[in-house]
DNA sequence: GATTGTGCCCTTTTT
DNA sequence: GGGCACAATC
């Protein structure tokens, strides 16, 4: 008894007022309204810790949380609170690694067998692509990014396909957009999905809610079972997830959503930033709780950030602030060209490494795009910095990893038509793409999976001749042979005896580059996580003394489509300087941080520039990007930059002038560049030896380009421009900061440029 | 049916 | 600068 008094209140000690008190309200509707580091994590895990002090049951608590990764932090923080044995069987992950689980075991009931496949973006892509052809329709009219995020949508507002054909509103969008085919789309899709004992990620949900929607005895057992329900990122939950938490939460209303609409940063993906401004309406007697004490970064960044994030419309009052000291100031970066912007990153973090004796993961460079690490990456590279890039081609992804998973789909559900057509024919066994358009079309005709068909291959002596017939009855026998041993093997015994079987590995020896090298690393790499996988102890449900997760190869399978690169970094403590674009940086924090490709049109990205929303949602990116830094940091921007394959002119993003003057370095000297170097302004080895040499200061190159004072421009005269050469004006429009002038240059063509930032010299005046 | 070459998109952000 | 669809050839 006072034991356990005592580590409660330990507990409490660490913990500020307001804090502590959203940590001992554990009962009834919670909102906890938290500014960005303003220990809002600390908070959620105390606060179970304190539950399971008090004597909650952990199998009764359900937490939420956006990403795997956080999952697996928090779970851990919390053990070391309160011990593993109670820890461990909180029901801790994202929403759909959780509900997924409660559908394996209750989807039956929804007609799916509890080996269904989760189907990735990339699936359902390749689904709807191969439905668009078959309604012959355009698929560049109809593109599978853009069907599969008009069918996500609907989804995750619980419209069924047959909803979106009856509402009018959606047709009518649809028809004005030239796109009146999608709901019938929406509907072979999912009729697709069913046949293959798939769900997609929106699925999960959908198909969560339908469950505690239509079968009372379901909502029963989980309104029962999880008497605690916690919330992370709540600004970021669609309606879907706001409904399975409602429904879940309404017999004992302990619900606890913690949550920053100033961090709302998923709106493109169905979040719904009205669930958070609604909690008190649906639970009039909520208790409301802000932090606002950031104890991350200096005053300089927290102010900064704040005066930011003040210029959006739409959020709830508050006040971060923070007690520490204002800090360094921020630097912002000029360069001319993408390469250049890296090369002043690399040799800023160089600097800093140098004369603070730092190591590389304080430094974390942040982005808009993942393309645009490539210019980065390079000069870390040049510059002899180690590093690590999350996200991108996440490694699930590689073809040779989806190759090879495709099989263990497979052979775990032998209807996953995705998994069947990816390996059918990989490595090549001579069933080729007639007989697999063929055996399409009669699958579409009898709405049987084409492993259905395939299974009996005697009926199909008419379809095919002989030779084919073989060929196929072969693979089924080979992938039944497979599916045999999965009660007997383990994970990775199975894994590698497919993976030798099948001959993968064999085929990819064939190509001795670098990059063929490199995909036979990735399928080692799987194997080695299944192998990892197999050693460890079954998990089982301590409850119900069923196992959770056994060490077959279903078992690893069964998460692997939600699965991100970010939850599967083996080195996580490794001394890399870390790349990522801004949503992945969500929930992290980093001393040095430096946000580069601050420009117009990238960031805030030009498809965001149509609505007030839109902007207002960058804007708040911008403000997790801000509020990532602890000590210091660093924004950049080019004047130029490859995109399309193309240089494209750029101008500072508007995000820049946003930040209070008072919080940015004055340059002390102009960067410029030399005049008569038309095209090869910065690139390369060259320079990046130059600026080696100048440490951190690189801009003092050469003499400065002077510009010709752009209201003296006419047309007609001829210009130099630092980077595209010679040209002749053949046109200006606009005024002051917008005055604009097109140049038809030399080298390059056609340029509109904004005289603003192009610096212009006139040659000859005529 | 497989392999190689060419031209045409493209680019937000992620579970 | 890359991935993917289609065409041409073996």
């Amino acid at each position: 008894m006072s034991k356990i008094l005592l580590i409660v209140s330990d507990l409490l000690t660490q913990l500020n007022d307001s804090q502590r008190e959203a940590v001992v309200h554990t009962e009834g509707p919670v909102m906890i309204i938290a500014g960005a580091g303003s220990g809002k994590t600390r908070a959620l895990t105390y606060r179970i810790a304190y539950m399971l002090e008090k004597g909650v049951d952990p199998f009764s608590v359900l937490a939420l949380t956006f990403t795997n990764k956080a999952a697996k932090e928090m779970k851990s923080r919390i053990m070391e609170l309160v011990g593993s044995d109670k820890g461990r069987n909180v029901w801790m992950g994202t929403f759909h690694s959780i509900f997924a689980r409660m559908l394996r075991v209750e989807g039956h009931l929804l007609g799916y067998p509890q080996n269904f496949t989760i189907y990735d973006s990339d699936d359902s892509k390749r689904l709807i692509k191969s439905i668009t052809n078959e309604l012959s329709l355009d698929t560049k009219v109809y593109s599978p990014s853009y069907v599969l995020h008009r069918i996500s949508g609907a989804k995750s507002n619980l419209f069924s396909a047959q909803d979106y054909c009856n509402n009018t509103d959606i047709t009518n969008a649809d028809f004005s957009a030239g796109k009146p085919m999608i709901g019938e789309i929406f509907k072979m899709y999912n009729t697709r999905l069913k046949r293959a004992d798939a769900m997609d990620f929106d699925d999960l949900l959908f198909n969560t809610n339908v469950l505690l929607r239509d079968f009372p005895e379901v909502l029963y057992k989980y309104q029962h079972k999880f008497k605690y329900v916690l919330v992370d990122e709540y600004q970021d939950t669609n309606y879907a997830q706001y409904l399975i938490i409602k429904r879940i939460a309404a017999l004992n209303e302990n619900i606890c959503v913690v949550g920053d609409d100033a961090q709302s940063i998923y709106s493109f993906r169905g979040a719904n930033i009205q669930n958070i401004l609604n909690f008190k309406i649906d639970y009039p007697d909520n208790q409301l709780f802000r932090l606002e004490q950031n104890y991350r970064s200096t005053k300089t960044i927290v102010n900064a950030a704040n005066g930011v994030i003040a210029q959006n419309k739409d959020q709830i009052k508050k006040t971060v602030w923070t007690d520490k000291e204002n800090g360094e100031l921020i630097t912002l970066l000029r360069a001319s060209s993408d390469n250049e912007e890296g090369t002043l990153v690399a040799n800023s973090i160089f600097g800093f490494k140098m004369s603070k004796q730092l190591p590389n993961n304080s430094f974390a460079i942040l982005y808009r795009t993942n393309a645009q690490s490539r210019s980065i990456e390079e000069a870390l590279r040049r510059q002899g910095i180690p590093y690590k890039i999350f996200g991108g081609l996440s490694f699930y992804s590689r073809k040779e990893v989806k190759d090879l998973l495709g099989y263990f789909r497979l052979v775990i559900n032998h209807n996953d038509e995705e998994a069947l057509l990816r390996i059918i024919n990989y490595p090549a066994r001579g069933i080729g793409k007639t007989t697999i358009e063929r055996l399409q079309v009669i699958a579409n005709e009898q709405n049987r999976s084409i492993w259905e068909l395939i299974e009996h291959p005697l009926e199909l002596q008419q379809e095919f001749n002989k030779g084919v017939i073989i060929k196929l009855d072969d693979f089924v026998t080979k992938i039944k042979s497979f599916s045999v041993q999965m009660k007997t093997k383990t994970a990775f015994d199975l894994a590698r005896h497919i993976t030798t079987s099948v001959a993968i590995v064999a085929d990819l020896k064939e190509d001795d580059s670098p990059e063929g090298v490199q995909r036979i690393e990735n399928i080692e790499s799987l194997l080695n996580a299944i192998q990892e996988y197999s050693e460890k102890e079954p998990v089982i449900d301590e409850e119900t003394g069923e196992a959770i997760k056994e060490n077959t190869l279903q078992g690893f399978m069964q998460d692997v489509a939600l699965l991100t690169d970010a939850d599967n970094d083996k080195e996580e403590n490794a001394d890399r300087v870390v790349l990522m674009t801004i949503h992945a940086a969500k929930g992290l924090e980093f001393p040095y941080v430096y946000i580069v490709g601050v420009e117009e049109n990238l960031f805030p990205s030009i498809q965001s520039l149509g609505t007030r929303a839109e902007l207002e949602e960058e804007r708040r990116l911008f403000y997790v990007a801000i509020t990532r830094a602890e000590l210091k940091l660093t924004i950049s921007y080019a004047e130029s930059r490859f995109r399309w394959g193309t240089p494209t002119l750029c101008e500072p993003s508007r995000f820049i002038e946003e930040i209070d003057a008072a919080f940015i370095e004055q340059p002390r000297k102009k960067i410029s560049f030399q005049a008569n170097k038309p095209y090869s302004i910065p690139q390369t080895p060259k320079l990046a030896k130059n600026l080696k040499k100048l440490e951190i200061e690189p801009m003092s190159l050469s003499e400065p380009f002077e510009s010709s004072e752009s209201d003296k421009l006419e047309v007609g005269m001829t210009v130099l421009h630092q980077k595209f050469g010679q040209g002749r004006i053949t046109d200006i429009e606009g005024a002051g900061a917008n005055k604009k002038a097109t140049v038809a240059f030399a080298a390059v063509g056609n340029k509109q440029l904004i005289l603003k930032f192009a610096k212009l010299r006139i040659i000859n005046e005529n």
